[in-house]
DNA sequence: CAGCATCCAATTAGATACTG
DNA sequence: CAGTATCTAATTGGATGCTG
């Protein structure tokens, strides 16, 4: 009956399914920073360094947890080259470049899209604020 | 000189910069219930129950919260019919059909390479269990 | 340079009770 | 049915100091 010695899906995989492993991994893609890391790598391998001062904003701590995460689930690869100062490489693998692919359309769509998006919630905003019954009413 | 009523962007949106509004939407999208609300959209208009009982481990407070930003950002459209009970309606807008597709393929992605994913955490957590110095060193 | 460890502030998310 | 309001628990994230 073959084996059964870990929980693997074969073609069941749910992200609706609360338990579903699958969910696990979409949370760790569905996340600003992992976007942007895998963005970042996909023009080739880049060190730690130069990956901080391009996601503007992140601190070292989050990207640390971002790239361990991705390092760990086999998206990204972690190359430490052992010279003086030390010089750590970090590259998508193949399994990350597939999704990269994703990520940038999802990041491209925010950037051609975001003047529409504000001006929804411009929309949105002034109809929230009249409701609050203006002193005119 | 034109209109300067409201900041805008045209053409030169960067979400790696950390002022640029495009991170906003950016990290709407980013999330792991917004990809599966509007996964679930994709098939057409919802009910708020309908969503909840789709969307397995959300609670009614994410989901409205999910709901709520995503009609503010013009991605859903919300339908009040003021029936007894009332019957809420939730739709994608045509704004949200175009990146609904993008989040799907990043849903699908998951599920499809969640044993991949799984196996590279295997063999990294293994690794670095051994780090922890065996007994038999 | 590329981290780790720690402490603390802030945000997020869950549970619960109530309403038109 | 489809929420709102509130309280609390848990997680996230930032700042700082130190290290091979």
């Amino acid at each position: 009956m073959g084996t059964t010695d870990n929980l693997r899906f074969h073609g069941g995989a749910d992200a609706y399914l609360a338990a579903c492993p699958s969910r696990q991994i979409l949370d760790v893609l569905a996340n600003k920073w992992t976007m942007l890391v895998m963005g970042a790598l996909a023009g080739g391998p880049l060190r730690f360094g130069e990956l901080r001062r391009r996601l503007e904003g992140i601190t070292q701590k989050m990207l640390t947890q971002t790239l361990r995460t991705l390092e760990r689930d086999g998206l990204v690869t972690r190359t430490v080259y052992p010279t003086i100062p030390p010089k750590v490489q970090y590259a998508a693998t193949g399994l990350g470049e597939n999704v990269t692919e994703l990520m940038r359309a999802i990041r491209v769509w925010s950037e051609e899209n975001i003047n529409a998006v504000l001006d929804a919630r411009d929309v949105y905003d002034a109809r929230a604020a009249e409701e609050v019954q203006p002193v005119t009413a």
